[in-house]
Order: C-alpha cells, then structure tokens, then sequence
DNA sequence: CGTATACTTGATCGTTATCAAGGCCTGTGG
DNA sequence: CCACAGGCCTTGATAACGATCAAGTATACG
C-alpha cells in the first residue's frame, strides 16, 4: 500500500523549487521536517489515537495492523521507504503502527498537510493515485485472503516482495525479508508453523533457497509466480462472463 | 463501501442552487443525468474496462467483484442507494459490477467529474471522506477474512446489514438479504453450504429467524453484536501493547 | 559461552470445503 | 388454479487443509 514514488525524488524537488517554493511531489513536503528515529519493535502511534501527524517514510519498514478483541493480530500492511503513513483516515488513525526495523521518518502535521495538498493542484491528483493504489491493495489482499491456500498466499507474498526490490535494483533474485515469520503469518492470514512448512516445500521444489534468517533467494521466478495463483493478470473483459460460468469452488 | 448519505440530499442540492449552480454534495452533481436501468444479474462493467463513467447508485443493489485465474469469484462489496461506483480506481476499473436486483443508477463522464471535484473546495473533501470509509470497510474486511470464523464472519454481514437498515429507518428487526447465498459465500468467503449450515444455527440459537428466502429477522441484536466479534470497538489505546502480549493465535 | 528468541518439524484435531442427494420456493404454462 | 421445471437452498457424509499442541534446533545477542 502507498508504494514509494522514490525514483523521481530529488528531480521533483529540484522543480519546486522553480515553482516559488510550490512542492511539485508529495515528498517533497516532507523534505523540510527534521528526520525523526524508531527503534525496531517500537510504536509510531495505535489505532484510535487521535490522527495528528502524518508520516514519511525515509528508511526502514514498518507494520501497520489492527488487534482483535480477542487479541488476534491482523497486519494490513507493510510500508517502506517513501510510502506515507497516517493519509486514509480522519480524526483517528485506523491501525497501529510499528517499526519492525530500525526507521527513520519524517513527520507532518495533519493540518498543515491537508492545506498544502488542499491548495495544490499538482499535488491532489497524486494524493488521489496514492489512495486508488492502497484501495488496489487492500482488494488484491482481499482476494488473497478469500480464495488462496497457503503456497499461493505466500508465493504472492514473495513476489511482491520480488517486484518491490527490482523497481530499486535491476536484475535481483535475492529479496530480504526484515519482519519475522510471525508478522507473515499474520499478514497472510496463517500461523508461523504454516508459513514455516510452506517455505520448506518452496525450497523442495527448488522454487526458493534460503540465505540466511532474513533473506531469500527466488530461484524460479516464473514458477513463483505460477504458484502465485494470479493467473498473469489476464483482464479479458469478455472472458469474465465465461470464467463465472464455470467457476470453481475452492477456498 | 462508499456509504450514502443520501439523508441530506436534498437539503445540500437546495444549498447548491444558492451558491450560484455550484454543486455542495457529490450527489448533487448527478442530479442532471437521466436515470438509466439495470435489470437484475446484467453487468453494468468489467474488470479492466476503460474507467470512462462513474455511476450513482439511486436505487437497488450492486455487487463489485473480481475473477481469479481458475474462475473463483470474489465479491469485494455491495453497493446500494447513495454509493458511487467507480472511483477508487484510475484508468481501467479495478473490479466488475453487476445488478444484485434491478438497479436504477445516473451516469457521469470520469473526466467531468473529476474536474468538477477538482474545482470545488466543498467537494474535494466529501470524495476524500468516501475514499476513506471505503478504506476503512475494506481493512475491516480484511480482518474478517484473516480472522474470523463461519459464524462471526456471517454476524458481522448481518449486523452491517441491520446496521445500514437502522440508518434509513428507526426500530427494524427485519432486514431484506436480496443477494443470494452465492454472493454473501463469495462475500465472506465461505461457500453457501457453510452459509446455509451456519443460518440454521444462529436460528436454532434464537438469535435469527428466517423470513422468507430474502429476508430475516434479527431476534437478538445484541447477541448476534457479540457473536461477531468485534469486541464492541474498545479502542484503548494503551491495551493494545497488552493485547500483544497475551495475543492468542485462532485463524 | 549461555540464554532467550525465532524458527523448524512432527503428530493430532477441528473447521470448513467438497461431494451428494433431497426439499422448497418461484415463476411459467397448461 | 394447479402442475411442472428449474434454480436455490438445506442437510448429510466424508475429506483436506491448516490450526493447535508439543518438542527439538538454530540463530542472535548479552
């Protein structure tokens, strides 16, 4: 959710700056607050707080989730350097946040922020496109948590994982993994014991080779992606009445 | 998602006519498009579709969905009365949607409409509030497909449903489900055996009684608010580091 | 080096999917 | 008005997938 524009920073930046001082980017803004730290494990805010500040994300991943009265945990989200913390939601924030590694951030007062984005016809529209691909997120985990079995909820896992690093890395197959097997399970909706069989069955079969505790490396992308159960995204428009007819029943 | 507010309508579209034509509500914008009919199970888009019109919903319901590879449906959401269609997205839909029941909805042009709402200082904020209730329904549903058993996974439904009931009319214990078993399967996601068994339960616990195929009566709010599971939203910030530590680990 | 934490592996159980059959509304045509 | 057909829903039997319980291993950190 909120995936990081990063690439295109300092140019847009360096823009602003003819523009009068006008932020052409969403990061932009942030550019002036001090960079605050957060110690791995430690709490940005939780849910229900009341929602003052916005976060940018300068290094590091945080987790955003949501605890159920029983005390379940569920992660919505992972968010890494460049995404924004805190924008879909009013007076209150809708998840906890954590640093699930050491994170550097900087902050933004609510107020101010809405007012700059308010004001700013270059920056609205992508204050929008931010939220249209958080919404596309939540409905492909929505996907993912409705219909997925274990191999698939976690090929996906990885490969967007894989994706991710390649947007900053040309050519990767090694992806590392900074949260532990338990932040997994929870993201995906299944128990470390799970996640942990499932990653061993990957390896079987040569699809992934473990390198270390925190790292992997994708030795069959493709395969992985097979595995995804993504279908390679085929949006045939015509295609959707057939595929509905002879829908398949599994869970 | 996306919620009415349809309770104001009127009085905004009469402030509208005040400010010189400028509309003050986002439904007030589609006040001047003719209204057009869906008969129930036609698709009113598909998933991928160029996003050229967003729509109104002005009466019935509609489902959004997507397709999986192997013909698996997820339903992402019902839309009824009030809610828009089609925003949260940028070039292509993000989902197909069909009539539930007949539907009667009003028709505008993407580009328009995001012109007009950029344009207009009371409107911005008002879709900026839809984006987020969406966001907000969709991480609840996340959580319930991550966590919830059959049970509380059709509490939570029918209790939403009495929910938007209660919103339009005072004192109901009789709500009307005019989707089928099918689609609240593919809602929650379960499938409609497990739905059929899991209503006879709550029936047997005197918490529901069937009314017809379409419609049911809620015999005990109350109880079917526990059965849900949602810990009646105690959002205490400082029991969240609590709830933590003594999580408990149920799928 | 030792301890705590994270992870892996194994055995068993439970919930829900799947397969199968029967019953009930709904709408249509005689 | 009734009979029939089709889809929709319910109920039952069985199986599978993943949760849970339990034990053992590796890794990080003091």
């Amino acid at each position: 959710m909120l995936q990081a524009n990063h690439a295109v920073q300092a140019l847009k930046y360096s823009e602003a700056v003819v523009f009068g001082g006008e932020p052409i980017c969403l990061q932009s803004l942030f550019k002036k607050q001090p960079v605050e730290q957060l110690d791995a494990g430690r709490s940005l805010f939780f849910e229900g707080d009341p929602a003052k500040h916005l976060f940018e994300v300068v290094e590091g991943v945080l987790r955003i989730f949501k605890i159920m009265a029983d005390g379940r945990r569920v992660i919505t989200g992972f968010l890494y350097a460049g995404d924004l913390v805190g924008v879909s939601l009013r007076n209150h924030y809708l998840y906890s946040a954590e640093a699930v590694t050491p994170v550097k951030l900087r902050r933004f007062a609510r107020k101010s922020f809405e007012d700059a984005v308010s004001d700013s016809p270059e920056l609205r529209p992508q204050l929008f496109a931010r939220l249209c691909d958080e919404m596309a997120a939540a409905q492909d985990q929505m996907v993912l948590l409705s219909c997925k079995n274990a191999e698939e909820r976690l090929c996906s896992f990885l490969l967007q994982q894989l994706r991710r690093k390649r947007e900053q890395e040309r050519a990767t197959d090694l992806i590392d993994l900074p949260m532990t097997r338990l932040d997994i399970a929870d993201y995906l909706g299944l128990t470390i014991e799970t996640i942990s069989r499932t990653m061993t069955k990957l390896t079987n079969k040569g699809v992934v080779s473990p390198a270390g505790r925190h790292s992997i490396r994708i030795a069959k992308p493709g395969t992985l992606a097979h595995l995804a159960g993504d279908g390679d995204e085929c949006h045939d428009s015509s295609s959707s009445v057939v595929a509905f007819d002879c829908a398949g029943r599994r869970h």
